[in-house]
Order: structure tokens, then C-alpha cells, then sequence
DNA sequence: AAATTAATGCAATTGGGTTGCAATTACAAA
DNA sequence: TTTGTAATTGCAACCCAATTGCATTAATTT
């Protein structure tokens, strides 16, 4: 069971899912909200958001885990199955609307996938 | 620049990997060689190899980093660009020798990728 | 054999993440 | 509105993979 109450520290971290559609590794988020909430705070309302299937984890490149807003997913069904992209140069990490093939592999039972293209954005690519 | 002296340490860490050609977690590493190395020398010592262009890391499912065995790698051009699968059952990693095609994503530029698959191996399917 | 310096051992430290528990606060029932 | 309750939070301590500094050891060169 995720969100029961609809805390400020809750609302505020849910904003900045909000106001841009962008990941954000849990070290910047505790960063961002440093002045308003504890760090156990905040890694627990993600581990919440997470499974009411209000945002999705992943680890970028480093091993660092990351969060992002999730589309059309709920408590009972997670439906972000993409794979992300982090830039080697500015390191911001997107979620790619895009499905990747998997080939069957020969006596092995596939249930999940964790892709992470890594590269240089848009922005950083000009 | 990697491995310069042949120690003794650093043979007994290449042989786990001549042995068997099977993927291995660090903390795994460290535990296997614990009579015989600290473990500050088993890190240091799977840097050295990686650069010479040995062995590879990456990262498993549980953000623990994993080494594995190259084929045909050096110092100078590390190949190894293929996917992981990780079991469930048995936390068993194997390199996975198959190409996994990644379509060009728009104003992007893919320099690598990370793939980890994760389910059930040949023995935790049967 | 002696000199050089890569490699190692060890203790301390870093940093992301977790845990236990007391204090606080959202919210529903009265 | 007030009260009761349990969810939520803050805080300090802790866990554990990984790194660092430095003195010591040992592989290789001369
Ligand atoms: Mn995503
Ligand atoms: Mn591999
Ligand atoms: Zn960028
Ligand atoms: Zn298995």
C-alpha cells in the first residue's frame, strides 16, 4: 500500500514529478527538498509514489537509482516497461517512448528488462 | 594503464575467471580470495584487469557491480557490448552472446548501452 | 645484489540507502 | 469542533559497497 495521507512532504516532492517531465536521481531530489524534508523522508514517500504507480525506478549509469514520472500506470498494474536514456555530457536521464526487442533466448524465461542507452541529448548532441 | 607485474594476487583472480565462464559479483570476488588478498587489492585489482581489456564490469540488478571474462578485448578496444541476464531464482549472471538492435532515436546520439535481462535461468526454468 | 616503483595491507573514510523509535500530524469518528 | 488513531516524519544510528592515504612488501630492472 502506497500514499494514505497527502502530507506537504508528499505534495511537494509529487510537484516536481509535475512541473517537468524529466527523471531525477534520489541524491538530486533529496538535495531539492533539503530544506523542507529529512532524507528518510524523502526516500520513503518515493518508495510510496512508486507502489501506488505514481512514478517508476530505474538505476542510471552509475548505479544511482533514479525516479520519473510514470503514464498510465496504478498500484496493481506497472505498465512502464521503456528503456532510459542518460547524457555523458549534462548526465540528465529521459524516459524513450519506445519499445526495444528482445529475442527469445533458448531455455530462459525473460520476466523483465532494464535498458539504459547512454549517450549525448539533444541538447548536448548541437 | 592496467596490470604491470604478474603478483601473485592478481593470478588467482584471473584464474576464477579462466575457470568458468560465468559472471562474477565483486562481493562475491572478495569472499571467494579472503585468505589470501585484502579486498581494497581484489577492487583494485579488477580495475587493472578491465583497463587491459581482461575482463568487464557492469552492473546487476541489486546495483552490485559484476565482472566477467572478454573475448577479445584489449587495452586499446574493449568489444564487449552485449547484454546480461540475471536469474531470479538463482542470482546466477551470464553474458548473453546476441546483438540487440537499438533503433535511432531523434537528435540523439547512442553511444553505449546496458542491457540487463532478468528471469529465470536454464536450471531455475526446468 | 641493490635500486626502483608497482602492488599490497590496513585502517579510516565516504556515500547511498535502511532501520528503530519517539514525536508529530492527517483525518475520520464522535 | 474536539478527540482518537494510526500514518507519517525527524533524527540518530546503522549497514555495506566502494574509495583513499600511507606505510610496507615484493616484482622487475640495472
Ligand atoms: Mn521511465
Ligand atoms: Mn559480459
Ligand atoms: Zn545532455
Ligand atoms: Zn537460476
Amino acid at each position: 500500500m502506497g500514499i494514505i495521507r497527502k502530507t506537504k512532504a508528499v505534495a511537494t516532492v509529487l510537484q516536481i514529478f509535475e512541473e517537468k517531465d524529466e527523471a531525477k536521481s534520489v541524491v538530486h531530489l533529496i538535495e531539492l527538498v533539503k530544506d523542507k524534508m529529512n532524507k528518510t523522508t524523502v526516500y520513503r514517500i518515493l518508495d510510496r509514489l512508486e507502489q501506488d504507480g505514481a512514478i517508476h525506478s530505474f538505476n542510471g549509469k552509475d548505479g544511482l537509482k533514479w525516479y520519473a514520472k510514470c503514464e498510465g500506470c496504478s498500484a496493481s498494474h506497472h505498465s512502464d516497461k521503456h528503456p532510459h536514456f542518460q547524457c555523458t555530457k549534462c548526465d540528465k536521464v529521459e524516459c524513450l517512448p519506445l519499445e526495444i526487442k528482445i529475442p527469445s533466448i533458448k531455455n530462459h524465461k525473460v520476466d523483465s528488462t532494464d535498458i539504459l542507452l547512454i549517450g549525448q541529448c539533444e541538447v548536448c548532441c548541437a
